[in-house]
DNA sequence: TCTGGGGTCCTAGGACCC
DNA sequence: TCTGGGGTCCTAGGACCC
């Protein structure tokens, strides 16, 4: 195998994505706190916040009711997410004309390589495209890997550039807390900080086995070869998705349990929906429940076939719930998929009874729903739906 | 202040098999 | 008769990221 050849890499981070795109749109909410979430009275949280805003201490994943605490006078908004979307593909597009190796980490990120020397003078331009066509702040991090981007990035935050080259790393990286390496969370940081290790040099010059005893074996190792700026995970063009999931909190908890089963019921369709749509078949199907005292459980089983029906997922969830679910009430209900395989029509047995009908029930339904979109659909599926949603499953 | 939703990856124990 | 070792799969929980 030939070497991967010598590139820079690109981290690009569009800035408070969300609130930006509505500062762009609202010309009226610029230089203003925005922020971009779940509503205080049904257990929201922050998603995405200006600048404006964090100065008053909101950030991402805080209560919504203590945003509203800290910061009465903000734009509240519930977001948009089909615009973001739409904003992100245009970004993405935009970076494609400088090359072709991208990797969209998620819906505001994305990892690109370019040659070697020319990282710099690259992100500047896409900075400039990002700003001037699309009017939307952008920080790049530049570095010969990943990790070393991800850091840059975050020192240039927010609307900036900067670089970290492996050799810059004893001076300006070892003096900084462990948090700016990624995959050191509150946690981890909080059982190196009581061994002593309070930078990213200390953890530079720890022996490994002392790491292995505060983190385990893998996560040793990998943290210290990132505390010396090492990291040869490659770019990723198309990643497969592992899972899927669909949870809801609900604004307050839910009592019954045929309402719970009701809510397994939108799950398993959406679910049975995205497999469709994606080509896949999930072996295994997970329920996640959580009470009113915030415990939380997750139960998951294996099936002897991977499944991609609606009924199926909700045969098994509803099992798992009256298996596992205990008395409520409910504050979040989730349904998961995973052990995904691609969809393959193969198979030497007979299809159960009903699977035809549903499958082809499940196309056309599919279909409108393409067409449509959900908003026809869900109405349309909620006017049959509540009693399909109470129905014994499995006929 | 009372804790979202969508993911990925890791750990650890037990079952099961050779 | 109280005694193995390794490998894989499954399940539950948790850390972490955006």
């Amino acid at each position: 195998m030939a070497e991967a050849q010598a590139r820079d890499i690109i981290l690009c981070d569009l800035d408070a994505f969300f609130a930006s795109v509505e500062q762009r749109d609202h010309p009226e909410y610029r230089g203003r706190p925005v922020i971009v979430g779940g509503s205080a009275s049904s257990r929201g949280v922050v998603s995405t916040c200006s600048y404006e805003a964090r100065r008053f201490g909101v950030h991402s994943a805080m209560p919504m009711a203590r945003a509203v605490k800290l910061c009465p006078g903000a734009i509240f908004l519930p977001g948009n997410m089909k615009l973001y979307r739409a904003v992100s593909e245009q970004v993405m597009a935009l970076y494609e004309r400088f090359t072709p190796d991208i990797e969209a980490v998620s819906i505001d990120e994305a990892y690109l390589a370019v040659p070697r020397g020319e990282g710099l003078k690259t992100a500047a331009k896409i900075r400039r495209a990002v700003r001037d066509e699309l009017e939307l702040p952008l920080t790049a991090g530049v570095s010969t890997n990943k990790l070393l981007a991800k850091i840059a990035c975050g020192m240039a935050k927010p609307d900036g550039l900067d670089s970290l080259w492996p050799e810059e790393v004893p001076q300006k990286l070892w003096p900084l807390p462990l948090k700016v390496l990624p995959g050191i969370g509150p946690v981890s940081a909080e059982k190196l900080h009581r061994v002593g290790i309070k930078t990213v040099g200390d953890l530079a010059a720890t022996p490994e086995s002392v790491l292995v005893q505060q983190l385990g074996q893998a996560a040793a190792a990998e943290c210290r070869q990132h505390a010396r700026g090492i990291d040869s995970r490659p770019l990723e063009p198309v990643r497969q998705a592992k899972s899927f999931s669909e949870e809801q909190t609900f604004a307050t908890d839910v009592a019954g349990p045929e309402a719970l089963k009701a809510v397994l019921m939108e799950q398993a369709e959406e679910l049975g929906y995205r497999l469709r749509a994606a080509g896949m078949r999930a072996r295994t199907v997970g329920l996640k429940l959580r009470f009113a005292d915030y415990t939380t459980i997750t139960r998951d089983v294996t099936l002897a076939e991977a499944t991609d029906r609606d009924s199926e997922i909700y045969r098994v969830t509803v099992q798992l719930f009256e298996r596992c679910g205990g008395e409520g009430p409910w504050r979040l209900a989730g349904s998961r998929v995973s052990n995904l395989e691609t969809s393959r029509q193969l198979t030497i047995f007979a299809p159960p009874p009903g699977a035809v009908k549903e499958d082809k029930l499940g196309e056309v339904r599919d279909r409108l729903r393409n067409k449509y979109g959900t908003e026809v659909l869900f109405r349309a599926r909620r006017l049959a739906g509540s009693e399909a949603g109470h129905r014994k499953p499995g006929r």
